[in-house]
RNA sequence: GGCGGGGUAGCUCAGUUGGUUAGAGCACAGGAUUCAUAACCCUGAGGUCACGGGUUCAAAUCCCGUCUCCGCUACCA
């Protein structure tokens, strides 16, 4: 394996438009932190970055809604999200934003050099542009009725009602949020990257450079992209709220999104350099550094396709050694949902569970979604608890430090005349910092953090076998040789759990007498003051004979009452019942309004399956006056043969479509449950075809 | 529909250059023990490795097909 110099570590910026919840902790920063936390217990140099996700069109959307500023939403949640991390332990070397001066500097700075080499291509293109406004309206700026469902405000890049992907264009009466007034079509101008001029490249790099050491997931999403063909992208964009492109003639335009955030990284390693006498050039130009992406599976195509094609164009940058990006955690059964308040969220968690933020730590670890998609429940959230963490490593830490305590006065006892088992015992606790080691550098945190429980195992199990409770009314010198040893491999546990139980592991190591005078370790064991280094566990003389540990003796994990589970369960129910609630009214029309729906019975007399769609069912209805073709997005949930011959609510005057080459002639109104579950409308009784419903 | 990743014990998950009786933790049962947070320790039961074919001396593993879950993508008037 390759010997690099120094760290880059980086951890996907999150989108500051909402708070955090444990998919995120578990997908990326977690992750994140123990491989962090480990180079640093082994002296590694290390710049582990992040930072708030801070523009984009959402966010000025929200803010319009909430009636206050883009600014306002974004020094919310960055505060909030920033306290969040720190409050969780993630210890990055700087939490950044996107706002800042520097940011917006470096972006550009970025896109100028891109310019100046001729990568980009500029296309003309036609968007809508607000003409009250003066200025081009992002896709969710326009607002107009839905092609699909009919709804009367849906966005020009989804319909929430009915959940579709939509384009501005297809909107029926589109207007802007901005004015109100009716957009019109007009060409803009946009910086485009050719990614397709890189597949060559990526293909070398990437498919044949990392086979070996992509996850899985990763590769084969990465191979499917390319496989496709890249095509060029647009890396700017018509917005106000963003950085700025910093070219004359292109005012009103921003960086989008892909030149925007993962610069980011760039740009926080740049204040943190800064504040802390560092050349950040170190860290990003340098082929002996290792740059690592941490990133849910969300983000793959962003980091391993257009980041590095982005750095490559650029000429200077070092590319990404690896990108462990992990799949989704679902919650309870159901996905994690912010807009149905389906999650956990870390603000709250730690309000209900303070001081807890090891076990949310240690539960995700075990669970995390390394390989697939996994579950977290709270149930097994307190099981690992209790039967874990507090049961195998609290109560093996407790055991030993009482013993001495009460046995020995608190003093570390002397190792007399080794038996064989107690040399087997030193000689295994000698192999857990390597096992982990390794485990830690291919990215299995669940499979390390299972050797670190393994170390407790064998101290439980050693103290068992060994009764020195017992032992001690005949032979003190060999419960304290004993002792000593439960009391070395407790030590090692205080290094090793470090990285997944960095506040447990603080504890530890102060009751073991950290920061206290007496020097507990030998001297060429020490490392300055702080003997709880990683290069020192698995030692037998960790601890040395005579010293003192502390007095003070805590538990490290207390168990979790069933109560404080069923009250977060009943938290969930209740989220599960607000679902329920019908949505708002809309707003007051005229009878007039309605009475231009022509709304009729008909019956389905033919139905098939449109080829290569999964939602589409092409109907043929008997409406009585004609006889029609309808497409209708129902194949999920209507088999073909069971709807012929049912009677259905038709809206006839809706404007012809076509879809999959088929004109689709009106629209088969359906019931939508809010899990998207479709129901005909029908008459309760036969009803003549054609028949008005007014 | 296309592409990618999954489907292994009651639960959460490991396990591919094909190789004896398929693993771990938890949960469960029995035993032993009591220093400790009613904890620890030992033993045990529990799986047609989604299903059906094929290749092979040998398949959880490779190939083909089917079902199903997740994601991306197309699509939803």
């Amino acid at each position: 394996m390759k010997d690099f110099r120094r760290y880059t570590i980086t951890a996907a910026l999150p989108y500051a438009n909402g708070p955090l919840h444990i998919g995120h902790l578990a997908g990326a920063y977690l992750p994140a932190d123990i491989y962090v936390r480990y180079l640093r217990a082994k002296n590694k140099d290390v710049a582990f970055i992040c930072g708030s996700d801070e523009h984009g069109a959402a966010i000025t959307l929200r803010a319009k809604k909430e009636g206050i500023t883009p600014q306002q939403i974004i020094d919310k949640y960055h505060a909030q999200m920033k306290g969040t991390f720190e409050n969780f332990g993630i210890a990055f070397d700087i939490y950044h934003r996107t706002s800042s001066a520097l940011h917006h500097q470096t972006a550009q700075d970025f896109f100028l050099q891109l310019n100046k080499t001729n990568k980009f291509q500029l296309i003309e293109s036609e968007q809508f542009f607000d003409e009250t406004a003066k200025q081009f309206l992002a896709d969710r700026y326009i607002i107009g009725t839905c092609p699909k469902c009919g709804h009367d405000s849906a966005y020009g890049d989804q319909c929430e009602k009915c959940g579709s992907t939509l384009s501005p264009t297809e909107l029926i009466n589109p207007k802007s949020t901005l004015s109100g007034s009716t957009p019109v079509l007009k060409n803009t101008t946009h910086w485009y990257l050719p990614l397709n001029e890189y597949e060559t490249w990526l293909r070398e790099w990437l498919l044949e450079g990392k086979k070996d050491v992509l996850k899985a997931n990763v590769f084969g999403q990465c191979k499917s992209w390319l496989d496709q063909g890249l095509q060029a992208r647009a890396m700017t964009r018509d917005l106000d709220w963003g950085v700025k492109v910093p070219v004359a003639g292109a005012e009103g335009k921003v960086l989008y999104v892909w030149l925007d955030a993962p610069i980011g990284y760039i740009s926080a390693t740049k204040a943190w350099a800064e504040a802390n006498g560092k050349n950040w050039e170190d860290y990003w130009k340098s082929t002996d550094t290792k740059l690592v992406h941490f990133i849910g599976k969300d983000n793959i195509v962003f980091h391993c396709i257009i980041f590095p094609i982005m750095l490559k164009a650029h000429g200077d940058f070092t590319l990404p050694d690896n990108i462990p990006a992990n799949e989704f955690l679902n919650l309870e059964g159901d996905k994690i949902s912010t807009s149905r308040n389906w999650a956990v969220w870390l603000h709250e968690y730690l309000q209900d569970f303070p001081n807890r933020q090891d076990t949310l730590r240690y539960v995700l670890t075990s669970i995390a979604p390394e390989t697939k998609d996994s579950e977290f429940t709270w149930k097994d959230f307190q099981t690992r608890h209790n039967s874990e963490l507090a049961d195998i490593l609290g109560n093996f830490v407790n055991r030993t430090l009482k013993l001495i305590q009460v046995n020995f006065g608190g003093a570390v006892p002397a190792r007399a005349e080794l038996t064989l088992y107690d040399q087997q015992v030193l000689s295994d606790l000698k192999d857990f910092p390597q096992k982990i080691d390794t485990l830690l550098e291919n990215y299995k945190f669940r499979d390390a953090q299972v050797e670190l429980m393994n170390l407790a195992r064998l101290g439980n199990k050693y103290l068992t076998s060994t009764e020195p409770w017992k032992l001690i009314k005949q032979d003190r010198e060999g419960a304290g040789t004993v002792l000593n040893i439960a009391l070395q491999i407790t030590a090692s546990l205080a290094i090793l759990a470090v990285p997944f139980l960095p506040f447990a592991a603080e504890k530890l190591q102060i009751m073991l007498g950290k920061g206290k005078n007496s020097p507990l370790i030998p001297e060429n064991l020490r490392n300055e003051t702080n003997p709880f280094v990683w290069e020192n566990a698995g030692k037998a003389d960790l601890m040395l004979p005579y010293h003192q540990i502390n007095e003070q003796i805590e538990v490290l994990f207390s168990k979790i009452e069933d109560a404080d589970i069923d009250k977060q369960l009943a938290k969930l129910e209740t989220s599960k019942t607000a679902n329920k609630k019908p949505e708002p009214l809309k707003e007051n029309i005229s009878f007039e309004t309605f009475a231009t729906l022509d709304l009729r019975i008909a019956t389905i007399t033919a139905a098939e399956k449109v080829a290569k769609t999964k939602k589409l069912l092409k109907l043929t209805l008997d409406t009585g006056l004609d006889t029609r073709t309808v497409v209708s997005g129902i194949a999920e949930y209507y088999e073909p043969e069971k709807v012929i011959g049912q009677q259905v609510m038709l809206l006839a005057n809706l404007a012809p479509r076509e879809m999959k080459g088929i004109v689709s002639q009106g629209m088969i109104l359906m019931a939508a449950d809010k899990d998207g579950t479709l129901r005909f409308m029908q008459p309760n009784e036969k009803t003549a075809n054609g028949v008005v419903v007014a």
